[in-house]
DNA sequence: AGCGCTGTCGTCAGCGATAACGACAGCGCT
DNA sequence: AGCGCTGTCGTTATCGCTGACGACAGCGCT
């Protein structure tokens, strides 16, 4: 079926061990022989089979990402930066996406990474409910190392997040500083760890500046746009002399801008609008969206780079080392949706 | 390190041979043993090294696709699809990104993946400019089988897509059918397969109405809300009589609304807009966009699908099969955003 | 009793590659 | 001439697993 080994090197008048030789760039052999080996390498058109590689290598050199909202900007994003570092390191990268983020074939999925015998595994699933349940010492003993995204720093576990509280009370900070008192919150569900980590940032800088956080002028969404439109019209209800809003995601404001233009509100004369994530369309809405911005594409990167790091402590002194949780501070994107009225 | 097939016969007092069969549920053993590996193989967390199997039984039981832009909204979601259908066939997958869609490592890409012995290749890379120019029937031999999406359809090659070009008519007709006369278009970037087939729609559909495709109505964008803004701003000075605007992506779209409020026209009285892609947002621009639906998931699905139809027919008759181009038709969305003046 | 058959299980070789070691020619040296 | 050394290459064993085949006990049968 493959080329093999031995075809090229019965073709080069070698042994198999030579043409690994060339292969692997070992030295040990004469110009003359390596180019007559890899001649017939060329000839042949020969590939290493990797599989067989790893086999007595002990190494696969292979990482698995498992996620979930592949399909949503986020979630989508920060794979991208883990496929380039993945890709940059020399691994090779197992796409595995959940159908539900919070429950699922977890089994499933690593037992056959373990099958695979990956490296390294990077969970990219965000932390909703008790979707984190299935974490114990135990369990991760039999496991590769895994670097967890977007979830709540504990001990013994190899964290990279964003740190969603500090982005929700910059914007709500931004929000007072601009001159709004009645600051509503379209949470995210709360089931969702980053979620009531945005909620608390609302909350925390309310309380910093001396205003209370009214309780109804909390309602919930999750994450759409259609329930972010729900929640906006059933806040407008409750409070109709709101005058700024914080949607705990783009696609949550979205929504609570079509129904306050609906609403014959002037956005942000009348009412200011701020988002979470800065995805590319939110520069576009309209009013234009201030927004969070989180750098995605490295959280990606550095959890590829830690898990690497991790892989290697462990090929050499073969003590399992776990580092500590990586936190990265997202930024405060001001657009026209959160002027000065 | 891992424990082995050995590890557990030793443990159990049998042959490597009989827990082969037991993980392997083939016959040929009495149940006493079976329970007695079954406790031995329990007892010390054995999974089986799928490296060593895949190399013995000469399948590796892994797909790849190779795919560009996965942080937009239309791949990813194709990607979404590949991925349940492969999971669900049984194969693993590996993700592999391009750095751009036009040129990039290709070369590099593949090898690894034949290195890696994949059974079979999605490629999710949109065509533009002379990215397909690597095809050739003597480099397709000796390379896995290959699955193309959104691409042209041509003689040799297995194929998946939306037919792009039905849905832009879909999309002018319905426009005209609203009593819109002067249609302008604002296409993606040219060396894109799929921007020239959307831009073909909307010249078509004018055709077939008795309209002339006036030239000076088609404004070039690159598919994102900047690029549709500028490109409104343009054509609304050359054509300020315009009243329908067909934009080649929801993104452009979205930006050519923003320009058409500032403007001071409202949509849709006295401009429609139509997109194409329907994101989840664009059901919440304002107003709502009216826009073409494609059915990615389930190209993803049928990619993998008819994949799959060919890995089997090829191993078990050996010869070559490719199937027939399959092309899905895109749906008209209509919402507020084309609504009659 | 002796036959073959079936059910169970083990032995052996090999998938494609590499590490460890060994073999051998050619060299310079005393 | 005889020594050891270096450079170059081959031999062997092994990674973990499975297919082909063989071994053997126990059974029913004539």
């Amino acid at each position: 079926m493959h080329v093999t080994l031995q075809d090229v090197a019965k073709l080069a008048g070698v042994s198999a061990k030579t043409v690994s030789r060339v292969v692997n760039n070992q030295g040990e052999l004469s110009e003359a022989t390596r180019q007559r080996v890899q001649a017939a390498i060329d000839q042949l058109g020969y590939r290493p089979n990797i599989l067989a590689r790893s086999l007595v290598n002990q190494r696969s050199n292979t990482l698995a990402v498992v996620a979930w909202g592949i399909d949503y900007y986020g979630p989508s994003r920060t794979v991208v930066g883990i496929e380039k570092r993945s890709d940059e390191l020399g691994y090779s990268l197992f796409l595995n996406l959940m159908a539900h983020p919070d429950n699922g074939d977890i089994d499933r999925i690593l037992d056959n990474l373990v099958e695979r015998r990956v490296e390294g595994i990077i969970w990219a699933v965000p932390e909703v409910g008790a979707n984190r349940g299935w974490i114990d010492s135990a369990r991760l003993d039999r496991l590769p190392p895994i670097v967890f995204l977007s979830t709540q720093a504990q001990p013994g576990l190899t964290t990279v997040s964003v740190n969603n509280r500090h982005g929700a009370i910059e914007v709500t900070q931004h929000l007072i500083a601009q001159g709004r008192r009645r600051i509503g919150l379209i949470t995210g569900p709360q089931a969702w760890w980053e979620a009531r980590e945005r909620s608390a940032g609302w909350q925390e800088a309310l309380q910093r500046a001396g205003l209370n956080p009214d309780p109804t002028l909390v309602v919930g969404a999750d994450w759409s746009a259609v329930s972010g439109a729900l929640a906006m019209r059933t806040l407008l209800e409750r409070a109709p002399d709101i005058d700024a809003v914080f949607a705990c995601s783009d696609q949550i404001a979205l929504g609570a801008l079509g129904v306050a233009h609906q609403s014959g509100r002037r956005v942000p004369q009348d009412v200011a609008v701020a988002g979470f994530d800065d995805t590319p369309e939110s520069a576009f809405f309209w009013p234009p969206l201030t927004t969070v911005h989180q750098q995605l594409i490295d959280v990606g990167c550095i959890a590829v780079q830690n898990l690497h790091q991790i892989i290697e402590a462990k090929r050499k002194s073969d003590l399992e080392v776990t580092l500590e949780s990586t936190i990265l501070m997202p930024e405060l994107v001001i657009r026209e949706s959160s002027a000065r009225h």
